[in-house]
DNA sequence: ATTGATTAAGTAAACGATTAAGTAAGCATA
DNA sequence: TATGCTTACTTAATCGTTTACTTAATCAAT
């Protein structure tokens, strides 16, 4: 590997030289400046990471801490878009990305941070409620969260309780007063506020429905899903319409309802939530809440970078990214008779 | 942040001999290798990687090349998957894992490699002829690659060969004799050992096919597999199965069969590849071949930490990793008249 | 008592960069 | 001619570790 001590003998300067002339210092003369950045080039120099960050204390490293309750990790449809996208945006401005250890309990979350010199962390993970996530969250290293609110550092979220109200509207103009909801996992954020606008709605509407409507189940868990739609659908008086916590579990309430014997949307109309990837494919084509993930990635990415690079005039954010309402084919006005 | 220095007073002794102390170097007594490592421990102590980095060139940091030429990025669903187990196991070994930026093209794959100075390598992109991916497996870095084989450094690659047979062999004894075949981008080598297969038991049974039946698509492109499908169906002899290059793209051609009025599989028979996700939960449940992502994940990782750690010992190998046939539903012998 | 091993430390250089402080030359001003 | 100000560099310290080499003490064997 090139170092500046080879560019510096090579031109017969010293390293301070070489130095300042890469990174522009004034009190370099412009055509040392040029012979030494063309030299370097020459020579295939590029600067030490580990070297410049041991002095500058700025890595161009971004954590991540990305770990959900179901294990789904980097497999999670929402997550990975959002870490695309943020991906894309910070590598665009020079910064690198890399996974902070889930696998290794012998540190804690911000020790690793401090370990690998990260110039800031973002996390997107659905149990904020962890101790180590608390710490990395209070801790004075710029962190944004994905869908969680901290008083202590900057979030994006997905807009999600116009998300829900978008839908219960969309529903209830179809004419559904019986809506079921079968809710992701209890504790996370994201699920309580979904809730809250899910409730909300069907109250500005007077619509009242039965707590059995309500279901606890939980994100991405397709039998959980299927299992709760065949207690719905058994009720004496059964929903004829059901939320879904997302597009994944939806599909397991639809094979459910298609095995009982009933038709989507004709006997039972169903909606879902993230209009990503497979749920664009669908057949019927699924109402659901597309998130806007590349937004919400880059943004993160964004404020995360402004943080770091303007410490002083970067406030400390709450930015909420909307989604779009998509209507699809699987609600339709409910049947008179049932 | 601790370093060595503050422990050094604390303790009396000298920065070396903490280094050596906690290093568990031998020319240290144990008294005072415990009374040390005891304080550092009280005082919250962990290395700085860029400092050890700097000095030992070793940064327990593993760079991933992972790009694929429809963007899908972290969501491609198969890669997702293999990088979430590679993760796992790497991150057991104490091995971090860095996206090598690819937003960014001032500088080589190579040159990024170093600049971070990553102990490995792995390359899981469709795309392995592009000069930046040669000059990577080429370099004296530790690398691995799935799902390509290089003469130049290790591969674990997920078994093609068998999985499309295993695929062909199964429709063959169902009775399918016209047999089409939507595959993925014809660059791919994934591709040409899958279209290699396919032929060959083909071949095996002595089934000959028109040209017609194979149709160059591509990876997860619903559409594109929704008009071969359309293309292939209405041939005047339309095949009586189709196979397709990925489960999300059978998806394309079970929308357009369905929309033609045709039924799966009375109609028609079809098959994906993958077996991954959603395509689980697929009504009906699809024939496939489900890739072992977990295993292709963790061997790459343990094959990569061996050549980094044991360098002489360990030697360059193309690991296979076999995974299993799912028949589903979605096949069943064809109907006699047509 | 001298020599030679052995043990348990310490010293200091090094990794590759950055940067505060110093310096020498050039030039203008009084 | 002395003074001060610029300009364009160099020197040297520093970041936090690691490690080759040195040193001092202890002890056993002669």
């Amino acid at each position: 590997m090139v170092s500046m001590k080879q560019i510096a003998e090579r031109c017969g300067v010293s390293v301070a030289t070489v130095s300042k002339a890469l990174n522009n210092h004034n009190d370099i003369s412009v055509g040392t400046r040029d012979r030494i950045a063309q030299i370097a080039q020459e020579m295939g120099y590029y600067p030490n990471v580990a070297a410049r960050t041991l002095k500058t204390n700025r890595s161009y490293n971004i954590g991540v801490l990305f770990s959900d309750a179901a294990h789904s990790g980097l497999t999670h449809d929402y997550f990975s878009a959002v870490l695309e996208s943020f991906k894309n945006e910070a590598e665009s401005h020079g910064y690198d990305i890399t996974f902070i250890n889930t696998n290794d309990t012998s540190m804690s979350y911000l020790e690793r941070c401090r370990q690998r010199c990260f110039d800031g962390v973002v996390i997107a993970c659905i149990d904020f409620t962890k101790p180590g996530a608390i710490e990395l969250m209070n801790a004075d290293i710029p962190t944004v969260t994905i869908d969680y609110n901290s008083n202590f550092c900057s979030s994006v979220t997905s807009d999600n309780q116009s998300g829900i109200a978008a839908l219960v509207e969309y529903v209830i103009q179809q004419g559904h007063k019986r809506i079921a909801y079968v809710h992701g996992d209890s504790a996370s954020a994201v699920t309580k506020t979904r809730l809250a606008g899910f409730y909300r709605t069907l109250a500005d509407h007077n619509i009242t429905i039965p707590n059995e409507y309500v279901c606890a189940s939980r994100y991405l868990d397709v039998p959980l899903a299927r299992h709760f739609t065949e207690v719905l659908l058994k009720l004496k008086i059964p929903p004829t319409c059901i939320l879904y916590p997302d597009d994944t579990a939806l599909i397991g309430g639809s094979n459910c309802i298609r095995e009982m014997g009933l038709k989507i949307p004709d006997d039972v109309s169903i909606a879902g939530f993230d209009g990503l990837k497979v749920s664009r494919y669908l057949d019927p084509k699924i109402a659901t809440y597309r998130q806007n993930t590349t937004q919400i990635g880059s943004r993160a990415a964004t404020q995360l970078i402004s943080q770091i690079e303007n410490p002083k005039t970067t406030l400390i954010e709450r930015i909420v990214i909307s989604g779009s309402l998509i209507t699809g084919e699987s609600v339709t006005p409910p049947k008179k008779i049932r």
